[in-house]
DNA sequence: ACTGTCTGCCCC
DNA sequence: ATTCTGC
DNA sequence: GCAGAATGGGCAGACAGT
């Protein structure tokens, strides 16, 4: 943080240009976040908006190219200093500079954004070839230690995800006060207290309008200041939406609520336990010109895939004013149709409320309003906030005038669009002054309600009954929080989450790959089975990596495989061989053989050839030292997996994974035939429990036991 | 033209 | 999405 | 209590290879 705020502080100091300025921004944080990867380089929303993928390929050929060295150079290099960077200073030092015609300009944050702006907007065939001729232009640029930086840049991933919203712009806040502090007159420091309010300012005007180029501006017309009343919700830029925290219980939920802020009404605390229905997230907007967008919750402008989304809205708006709202699309399907199918009696039409599963199904682009209804899935829209009408911005507004404005603004459509199911309470328990409370004031008045209690069990039942996944409880009188943190003032109450409910499977391990980052030296994630014991089969049902502590890794990768993972298994050849041997591994046999077929992200060509066979069958063995015991050659006689696992187990024992629902699987080939005559079933959002020792393989979850949990729930809507 | 594989600030 | 660990 | 990691299912699309 003291590194990139001292790096703003020196180009405020030299009077950088907002573009300038806004290239660093980007460039300090290329990458999103560390699951997908990918370089921003503008804001999402804006037209064309699409992150910038680069792949490994294109960094290394450009980096060849640029420095004249060989493949197998490449490749040793690597292995000495496991670094790319590194290793790009390292090959220009050996193959000396290439000799240009002309020297090429010398770089800038500016220059540089550019071209990868510009790399972003390639597509078609042969986009990787531009790629990386145009890597190899800013390659050849740079100077000094600029090469090592300009290849991390490219990667995908960077070692340490530094982040555009937690780290880069709060640190351009705090440069800015302490260089504006340093040129007044009066104060040559800024305090403590000023740099943080800085950075809040600046972290809070992002949230509102991500827009880096608009804070930049902002900040330098008009400072702090300025960003505070610029960098605000505008119909037409899309905000970080308000998240809600996960809550298991309904009296920690109500604990919880409580105690988020206190109470502007003598210890009461109202709150809505609304649905939560099983879609999309979507925030439109109209802007005051009457364009309508839709935006995902990351931001992405979605308008293209739901024309009839913008022109249900635009029927059910009862002005013509500006507005943002918050809202959850979801895929329906014509009730009268399904009943047709079972020979009932015609009802009246009317949409039941559809999978998650179906809405994905829909098509993406070219989606029209004329075949909306009927190419693509259809969609009903339930709104749940307005946080915009007209020119008024209502996030400071409590919740409960909030809902009101919106239930002014727009009408309900059949099967088109509803406001969200809502069930009104106190949160607090009602100690009445009859009682003599007067003893034990504040904390009277606040203890959660047992009631409550009660009436959210219930709409819990409800909102399941109602194809929903569970309840988001808020409360009444708390603002809109855009942020990218959670919010305390929202939880959500997920059907899975209660321990009564949802789905637990007791699944078998009968494979699984090598971890990665900090989990390289045990097995992650697990693939699990269920069991058939009339025919001795294993389906398998998903991996699963979620929920297992270090100790249960550490431990069961030693069960399975007899040791842990060597810490070095990752580099390719010869060189681990050498390094292994200074280290303090007393590296077996086979993990140095496992580290190898990991070794280049899918590998897996030569076959095993593991010490251990599938000899043993005695589940005895706590296999603290030998060899292993559970790891097999191939899969175990009749597993059936569309997944090829790195390793195969011997089925053993019994673990409990819990899932939201379960799904129609093309991988996944447990219950296959059941219900589908290709296809098994698999559950979503898996999590391991614990293991069952109570139980043995032939207690595990059957093939027909998860195909009936499937109907069951497939019934349920 | 067809199939297989991989990717996505994907969506959850 | 979910969950665990380290700060 | 929070940030950061490491990964889940599954879809439409895009691209590569035949």
């Amino acid at each position: 943080e003291t590194i990139l705020t001292n790096a703003f502080r020196s180009m405020l100091a030299r009077a950088a240009q907002a573009s300038e300025l806004e290239a660093a921004c980007y460039l300090f944080a290329p990458a999103k976040d560390a699951q997908s990867g990918g370089h921003r380089m503008r804001p999402d929303w804006a037209e064309g908006g699409r992150p910038l993928s680069i792949s490994r390929g294109s960094i290394s050929s450009a980096l060849l190219e640029a420095t004249g060295a060989s493949r197998a150079e490449m490749n040793r290099m690597y292995n000495q200093l496991h670094e790319i960077g590194e290793v790009a200073l390292a090959l220009r030092e050996r193959g000396g500079r290439q000799r240009l015609l002309r020297l090429p300009a010398p770089l800038t944050a500016g220059s540089v954004h550019r071209t990868l702006l510009g790399l972003a907007d390639l597509s078609g065939s042969g986009v990787e070839k531009t790629k990386t001729q145009r890597l190899l232009g800013l390659l050849r640029a740079a100077e000094g230690s600029e090469l090592k930086w300009l290849v991390r840049t490219f990667l995908p991933h960077m070692a340490a995800g530094i982040s555009l919203e937690a780290s880069v712009l709060p640190a351009l806040g705090a440069a800015w006060v302490i260089q504006a502090a340093q040129t007044s007159s009066v104060q040559v420091r800024a305090t403590a207290d000023e740099i943080r309010e800085a950075q809040d300012v600046v972290r809070t005007g992002y949230a509102l309008r991500p827009d880096v180029r608009a804070l930049v501006d902002a900040l330098l017309e008009g400072g702090l200041a300025r960003v505070r009343t610029a960098c605000t919700l505008h119909a037409g830029v899309p905000m970080q939406p308000m998240l809600a925290k996960p809550c298991t219980s309904t009296e920690e939920l109500l604990k919880r609520l409580i105690g988020a802020f206190p109470s502007s009404d003598n210890g009461v605390v109202r709150i809505s336990a609304e649905f939560k229905y099983d879609g999309q997230r979507a925030q439109i907007h109209r802007s005051a010109a009457g364009e309508i967008r839709v935006y995902s919750r990351k931001l992405d402008d979605m308008t293209s895939k739901y024309p009839d989304v913008v022109a249900a809205v635009r029927r059910c708006a009862r002005s013509q004013q500006a507005f943002v709202l918050d809202a959850e699309i979801v895929a329906v399907v014509s009730r009268s149709t399904g009943d047709a199918a079972l020979g009932e009696a015609a009802r009246p039409g009317g949409v039941e409320i559809a999978a998650f599963q179906t809405l994905s199904t829909r098509k993406r682009k070219h989606v029209t309003e004329v075949n909306a209804a009927s190419a693509a899935v259809a969609v009903k829209l339930f709104l749940f906030d307005l946080l915009l009408r007209g020119d008024e911005v209502l996030l400071q507004w409590p919740l409960v005038q909030r809902r009101a404005a919106m239930r002014e603004e727009f009408a309900a459509e059949a099967d088109v669009l509803d406001f969200a199911e809502a069930i009104d309470l106190d949160a607090t328990a009602i100690v009445s002054a009859a009682h003599g409370a007067t003893d034990m004031p504040s904390a009277s008045a606040s203890a959660p309600s047992a009631s409550a209690a009660a009436v959210l069990d219930e709409a819990l039942q409800r909102s399941v009954a109602g194809s929903c996944e569970g309840l988001m409880v808020k409360r009444l009188d708390g603002p809109y929080e855009p942020s990218t943190k959670r919010s305390d003032s929202w939880l959500k109450l997920k059907k899975d989450y209660v321990e009564s409910m949802g789905d637990s499977l007791d699944l078998v391990p009968i494979g699984g790959w090598r971890g990665s980052g900090r989990k390289s030296r045990w097995i992650s994630p697990w693939l699990m089975a269920t069991f058939d014991p009339e025919e001795g089969t294993f389906g398998s049902v998903c991996r699963v990596m979620s929920g297992f502590s270090d100790k249960f890794y550490k431990e069961n990768t030693i069960r399975y495989l007899g040791s842990e993972l060597s810490a070095l298994g990752k580099a390719s050849d010869a060189a681990a061989t050498e390094a292994a041997t200074e280290a303090e591994q007393e590296a077996e046999e086979d993990a140095e053989e496992v580290g190898d077929a990991a070794s280049d992200g899918e590998g897996g060509s030569d076959l095993d050839v593991c010490g251990a066979g599938g000899e043993s069958d005695d589940v005895g063995s706590q296999g603290g030292g030998g060899k292993s015991a559970l790891r097999l050659h191939r899969a175990a006689p009749g597993v059936d997996t569309g997944d090829k696992p790195q390793f195969w187990f011997q089925p053993s024992e019994v673990w409990e994974i819990r899932g939201a629902d379960i799904t129609i699987s093309p991988k996944h080939m447990a219950a296959k035939g059941l219900v589908d005559p290709q296809k098994g079933l698999s559950l979503r959002f898996p999590r391991f429990m614990k293991k069952r020792e109570d139980k043995r393989l032939q207690d595990a979850t059957t093939p027909q036991q998860l195909a009936a949990m499937f109907l069951k729930q497939t019934q349920q809507r």
